[in-house]
DNA sequence: TGACTTTGACTGACTAGTCAGTCAAAATTC
DNA sequence: GAATTTTGACTGACTAGTCAGTCAAAGTCA
């Protein structure tokens, strides 16, 4: 229930604007709302993909309106389509929006060390503090949600986060194996294993977490155990 | 891409008419659309179930269109509201149709012979063959997508399919424990474990098929591998 | 059995309401 | 005070739901 927001860093819209005069960037006092243009519009577009978000999350595409997009974020509903073209486009670039930072994120990750399963362990730990119990599971709903109706959408998620995802899934795995953690020799060629109680998990919470709350951390370390063996005890 | 469609036997709407006279049903000849005003109605209702099933699926609820469901049952718009309500009892009721029979089918079941392992593997192909490629399998999607819109769907849903299920599962695995087959004692408290990748074999199927195919077969003959240990040759 | 009457399933044009997208005017900034 | 940004009233396309009217099938009568 208690989702986290997901802070949302928005560049501004299409600063061919604010790249005129000198350092246009963070005026002297950011306590009250910045005075620069650029940063003002920066805010705006920040608090229109944030009341998107929510919106999208809570209604679908389809029976979202904009002028609640816009109310949300204390705005005319003019101003969204000075950041985007339309409905849809702003949905697809929302998207993206969201998800950039945490494929970064992932990729400035792993410094190799200690074993698979201490790696992976604190793979999905990381996975439930910053997806599972945070609006970025709804997100992943959403798009399973959205995804064939926004084939764009689809394509960049799968470009983005599965395919990689899935990908640096196989080379834990294949490490795993050679080092002898692992005995399923053919779990790397189906990585999707490894993480579906993880997806399940996000699913769960935002379907029947009201009939039967899961315990996701106790699931995946369960999950665990049955991949790289019962725990030793440390 | 060749999804089986699902066939629909609709029980008459509501048919105190039919029950005047003596014996009014069935006429001589179904061969032609049959005559009997009762026997026409269930085949109308029948297709615009079916016809509300596609499209839904296609364009989610809100996208949806009456106008578009009526031109592909080939009714007027008028007739759906002789039989549903509205839009939103229609899409509810939907999947109450199309869902009963499949948890009657799982009801009338499982004679118990054989390994555990064979019989969570006949499970497993029966799914694959009767869910993940047939609409049913969209269904889920769709149940995913809605469900937080439509608290009784996902009420329902729960309640006859997901709590059954996970029952059944943690019935089979126990039992898999009790003989010796399944040696993680932990795997019955997550029985969603045991079908998460045949959960994310259906949502797969239909987000990213077309970028990765997935052989979900030996996807799950790996994932049980995983859970009975590696096959021993039969 | 055939003529006449009643029924009610079905139709589709219509209404009332919604909402994406526009743009002239107001507000703000420099 | 000119330029830029923001606003929100407005438009028009679209759609859920209605209902007066139609007509094949069922019922009735002689």
């Amino acid at each position: 229930m208690t989702k986290k927001p997901i802070d949302i860093s928005a560049p501004p819209p299409d600063i061919r604007t604010a790249a005129k005069g000198q350092a246009p960037i963070a005026g002297g006092d950011v306590v009250a709302s910045a005075s620069n243009r650029a940063v003002r519009a920066a805010e705006r577009r920040a608090a229109i993909v944030e009341a998107a978000l929510e919106e999208f999350i809570a209604r679908g595409f389809a029976a979202t309106r904009l002028d609640d997009i816009a109310k949300r974020a204390g705005v005319a509903k003019g101003t969204i389509y000075l950041h985007f073209k339309d409905k849809e486009s702003m949905f697809e670039e929302l998207v993206r929006i969201v998800i950039v930072p945490v494929v970064e994120k992932l990729n400035a990750l792993p410094p190799p060390t200690g074993s698979v399963r201490d790696l992976v362990e604190a793979f999905a730990s990381n996975f439930l503090k910053e997806v599972a119990n945070t609006r970025r599971g709804d997100l992943v709903r959403l798009i399973v949600a959205e995804g064939p109706r926004f084939p764009a959408v689809a394509d960049f998620y799968y470009r983005e986060v599965v395919s990689r995802g899935i990908a640096g899934m196989r080379a834990l795995i294949e490490l795993g194996i050679a080092r002898g953690e692992i005995q399923q020799k053919n779990l790397a060629r189906f990585p999707q294993i490894l993480v579906a109680p993880a997806m399940i998990a996000v699913i769960w919470q935002s379907l029947f977490a009201r009939h039967a709350p899961l315990d996701a951390q106790e699931m995946l370390r369960v999950h665990l155990d049955l991949i790289f063996g019962e725990r030793r005890t440390t």
